[in-house]
DNA sequence: TATTTATTTAGATAATTATCTAATTATTAA
DNA sequence: TTAATAATTAGATAATTATCTAAATAAATA
């Protein structure tokens, strides 16, 4: 749970996962949309994976990245816990 | 989002969570439970209040806190719309 | 009223992090 | 094989944060 808070602690990473919910998406394709550098986007990206909230594929120069739902379905879990068996 | 998700952002803010979601406690009973000082679990306290996850009640001197479940309704709801709708 | 108890505020410090530019790696195309 | 494109890694810096001790505030009790 850690690194998925940590993951989801900022702005930008949270949108980068709002755009991977419609779309798998390149990295370059990613900091477009942006206005901040694209070292700093490979960071953010790097943060989702190793919350594995995203997988990354190689396809020649490309690297896609797409969302891991069944992480999303923890975190889900997670909540679901907190707001019930209140006595 | 920016605030709740934040004061997700630490292991001690969730136990504390886990633990209002059981019953209200004052915010000496929930420093009982950790081994860090008092002011620490104070300024945790403070950060969860100001994310609204919790409500504070002062009942002569001792403070009584418990959880807000309609903002954990709403983290509920955006981990939810991150599940749904990818096409 | 003076002391004890519960809690928060103030101020300091070490660790973490978001960002940048420059350099590197890997792949494709000329 | 050289040049261009896509992405990451390296190293630096400013801002944020989790923690501490000491001090302050507020309420209850002797």
């Amino acid at each position: 749970m850690n690194n998925i808070f940590k993951a989801l602690n900022d702005a930008t990473r949270r949108e980068i996962l709002e755009m991977l919910k419609e779309r798998d998406m390149t990295a370059g394709e990613i900091a477009e949309q942006f206005s901040i550098s694209k070292p700093s986007i490979s960071h953010h990206l790097d943060i989702l994976k190793r919350a594995d909230l995203v997988y990354s594929e190689k396809k020649g120069q490309f690297v896609y990245y797409s969302i891991n739902t069944s992480i999303v379905e923890d975190l889900l879990q997670w909540v679901i816990n907190l707001k019930s068996s209140k006595s």
